[in-house]
DNA sequence: TTCCGTGGTTTTTTT
DNA sequence: AACCACGGAA
């Protein structure tokens, strides 16, 4: 490998930047061997392979810096893509930390949305149908948009929306959209899906898309790799400005993705993709581990490069999450190791219900602020994190905090641009700014209400088709023509008419689009339809309104904010002080925490049933690897906690400890004994939950030891004289048939047909049948031959 | 047209 | 338990 290279690479560069080659590289110092390779090995593709914890954003910033100071690339010739937003910033912080602030910025370091968006800008013209064809003023629609356009189209086919819901279709959509299969490309066997109509719903909604002038994020991505398979020099061009391209969370490209990367590397293959397969956690959305696992052969003398020392955890925490993890097949493989000293051991504690589990972290949490814990150093609440699987675990946490008074934070939770008065708002900020906008129309004609139900609307929709106009054209139309009834018209006069005007407003410099903003918000009556709202989240409603008329002030105007939210859903968390975080997994991937809660290890809900159905075995594997990223999160101390009861569909269900939890190395491991429940019984069934390294994760036997012992039995029974007092006994006959079942069986019922058991209260199960959720009596059911029944009770 | 009660459905994760 | 869509009443 040549570092100094003499080659016509550094056409292009001026003296200066030549110049700069013989800089001096302090920016490398107290790198480690690994990672200094991979700061330094410039050319050809490179694939470094890191672990949880090892210095990954580092080597990748480092690399970046070091291509600027040895002059191979300007700023502007360097493509560097991330997955979120968040990660792309802190990149841009991090190279202008590590170069002074006299460096550019880099306009092609982010996400792969928005980068996407950026190159098809350009080519706008280039996309479309044969007939119409994009804008470069193209919008994008976001999740709700995409839903409420595909109910309409479900709607025009006369299909049953409750049998096939816009939801799953969208979910369709995207998946293909994910595997760049445009609908004249589609596989034989799945343009039938949907009843027959997959096909040919998703065609008419790219076809609608086009004429309204709109994308969904899906489309960014594979419009982009038509655009370059359909036009080799546009291609070319990219090619030849992106002269070093980095990749970064590479286990989670999905194979739009993965095709976007490979056309533009095609040519110089100077490539370099950062990730770890052991992290890959978002099949589900597309993601193919196989993008990892198969570089070396899509990149031909790819190098690969391990980085395995952890400067994150305790041996501990490392142990415990390699020897979870161990029980994946088909890794690439690595070895995390740390000199950092011995610290404490996993912990581990069952409760009998999600309130107690809450009680129990909510007192450790107050505990470890006071610094009641040596060992731990000084722990502030910013210090400390409740990592969760599924989101509604978190309202257990957020109750108890809010009555015992301790502050947190949610990550990642009902997001600030998806809450409804925010979208509301955005809509009336997207008409003015395109006044073509169907869907924004559609969205706040009637809000405030204004007297136009469906009837005015369809009536509106008939003039704008007859027209060839938009649907705010259309009811100009309406207006002029008195097409419609009294009250509404005068209202729609007004609609209509601000609309023009703050359209004005918008190209005239004379009034600021935060003012401009604000009027709109005033004279549409949307700011009086809260005020006078009497319901308890109207004040916090127009506390956001507020707030987003403020986040307008970083923008230049409503155009550019607009492009900002559409991309950038996350809002930056302005609160301060110390807080406690509550996130789920997937938003914690990347984070780091020196105290981190794991809660809810039950099987079922973790590893999630659901994963397990549709996946198999690859289900499973990814909720294993979604176990090792919690663990790994921590720095000092990690606690992993389970509840025997927990309310599913607003019903308490018992379940069972999560098989991980068995799979845990038993030496890395501290069995905690909850308070509140007198003898050894209950502490012993902890034990066995966690005693039993060896066994496999299909052995139930353990887990039938578990659910036997008396600690475990005491536990339900409290649990159910709680929950159900008066006309049961704690324990009785009739809860022995449901004793026999565990979550995920088959049954069968007499009219229901087959299905699977979701939860268990006493005798009652809830059971997912075809037709839906249903709660029925254990007596009912009858187990499906071929399950292990032979648990001994 | 709007409001309100009913019943059926739902909860995995998100750029 | 919470959310949505639907249908009937004001």
């Amino acid at each position: 490998m040549n570092l100094v290279d003499d080659s016509d690479d550094f056409d292009g560069l001026s003296l200066s930047q030549r110049a700069m080659a013989a800089r001096p590289t302090p920016y490398l110092d107290g790198l480690n061997a690994a990672q200094r390779a991979a700061v330094e090995t410039l050319d050809g593709p490179v694939l470094m392979l890191a672990g949880a914890g090892t210095g990954k954003t580092r080597a990748l910033t480092t690399r970046i810096a070091h291509l600027l100071m040895q002059g191979r690339a300007r700023p502007g010739q360097i493509l560097a893509v991330t997955f979120t937003n968040k990660a792309a910033r802190e990149m841009k912080d991090r190279i202008a930390r590590l170069l002074g602030e006299t460096v550019e910025g880099m306009p092609w370091l982010g996400t792969f949305h928005s980068i996407s968006v950026k190159i098809l800008r350009r080519h706008a013209e280039l996309i479309g149908n044969g007939q119409l064809h994009l804008k470069p003023s193209f919008t994008i629609l976001d999740t709700d948009d995409q839903i409420r356009l595909l109910k309409q189209l479900i709607k025009a086919e006369n299909l049953d929306e409750k049998r096939w819901p816009a939801r799953q279709l969208a979910h369709l959509i995207d998946g293909w959209k994910n595997r760049c299969l445009t609908p004249g490309r589609l596989p034989k066997g799945e343009e039938a899906t949907f009843d027959g109509w997959g096909g040919r719903l998703y065609q008419a909604y790219q076809d609608r898309l086009l004429t309204l002038n709109a994308v969904d994020f899906g489309d960014l991505l594979m419009h982009c790799v038509t655009l370059f398979q359909a036009h080799p020099d546009i291609l070319k061009g990219w090619q030849d400005r992106f002269r070093y391209i980095l990749v970064d969370e590479y286990q989670d490209t999905n194979v739009a993705q993965y095709m976007w990367l490979r056309l533009l590397a095609q040519a110089h293959q100077n490539i370099c993709c950062v990730g770890d397969d052991d992290q890959s956690i978002y099949g589900w959305r597309g993601a193919e581990v196989g993008n990892i696992l198969r570089f070396e052969k899509d990149f031909p003398g790819a190098q690969v490069i391990r980085l395995e020392q952890n400067y994150r955890s305790t041996p501990e925490i490392l142990s415990a999450a390699s020897g979870l993890i161990a029980a994946n097949s088909g890794r690439l493989g690595k070895t995390l190791w740390t000199d950092a000293e011995a610290g404490e051991k996993v912990r581990l504690i069952g409760h009998w219900d999600s309130e107690a589990e809450a009680r129990w972290i909510g007192e450790e949490i107050e505990a470890f602020q006071g610094g009641h814990r040596a060992a731990l150093g000084p722990v502030g609440l910013n210090d400390m994190a409740i990592l969760v699987r599924a989101s509604h675990q978190m309202r257990a946490f957020e109750d108890r905090f809010m009555t015992i008074g301790l502050p947190y934070r949610v990550i990642g939770g009902p997001r600030f641009y998806e809450r409804q008065e925010i979208r509301d708002a955005m809509a009336y900020f997207r008409l003015v700014v395109s006044p073509d906008d169907d869907l924004a129309f559609e969205r706040i004609v009637n809000t405030p209400k204004r007297g136009l139900g469906d009837k005015a609307i369809q009536t509106i929709q008939s003039i704008a088709r007859q027209n060839g106009v938009g649907l705010l054209e259309g009811a100009r139309i309406a207006v002029e023509d008195k097409q419609l009834g009294g009250k509404g018209l005068a209202n729609l006069r007004d609609f209509v008419n601000g609309v023009g005007r703050w359209h004005v407003d918008a190209t005239d410099d004379a009034i600021s689009h935060v003012e401009l903003a604000e009027r709109i918000l005033d004279e549409s009556g949307y700011t009086a339809m809260w005020q006078n709202d009497k319901s308890p989240d109207a004040p916090g409603r127009l506390d956001n309104l507020k707030e987003l008329v403020k986040a307008l002030e970083d923008f230049d105007n409503l155009q550019g904010f607009l492009e900002h939210v559409a991309l950038v859903m996350d809002r930056d968390s302005d609160e301060t002080g110390e807080q406690v975080s509550i996130m789920t997994l997937h938003a914690a991937k990347g984070l780091e925490f020196p105290v981190v809660f794991l809660p809810g290890w039950e099987d079922g809900l973790f590893p999630n049933q659901r994963a397990m159905d549709e996946n198999g075995t690859k289900g499973l594997e990814e909720e294993r690897r979604l176990a090792y990223v919690g663990i790994t999160r921590a720095e000092r101390l990690a606690t992993i906690t389970f509840a025997g009861n927990r309310r599913l569909y607003g019903q308490w269900q018992s379940s069972m400890p999560s098989r991980f939890i068995d799979e845990l190395p038993q030496d890395q491991i501290e069995v905690l004994t909850p308070p509140g429940l007198y003898g050894g019984g209950y502490g012993a069934a902890m034990a066995y939950a966690g005693a039993n390294p060896g066994t496999q994760m299909h052995d139930r036997a353990s887990k039938a030891d578990v659910y036997n012992s008396p600690g475990w039995k005491r536990m339900q029974a409290r649990a159910s004289e709680r929950k159900a007092p008066v006309h049961r006994a704690p324990i009785t006959i009739d809860a022995a048939p449901a004793a026999k079942f565990s979550v995920g069986d088959q049954v069968t019922h007499a009219k229901f047909g087959e299905g699977q058991i979701m939860g268990i209260a006493e005798d009652t199960l809830t059971v997912q049948f075809a037709t839906g959720f249903k709660t029925i009596k254990a007596a009912y059911v009858q187990p499906v031959a071929g399950d292990d029944q032979d648990v001994p009770f």
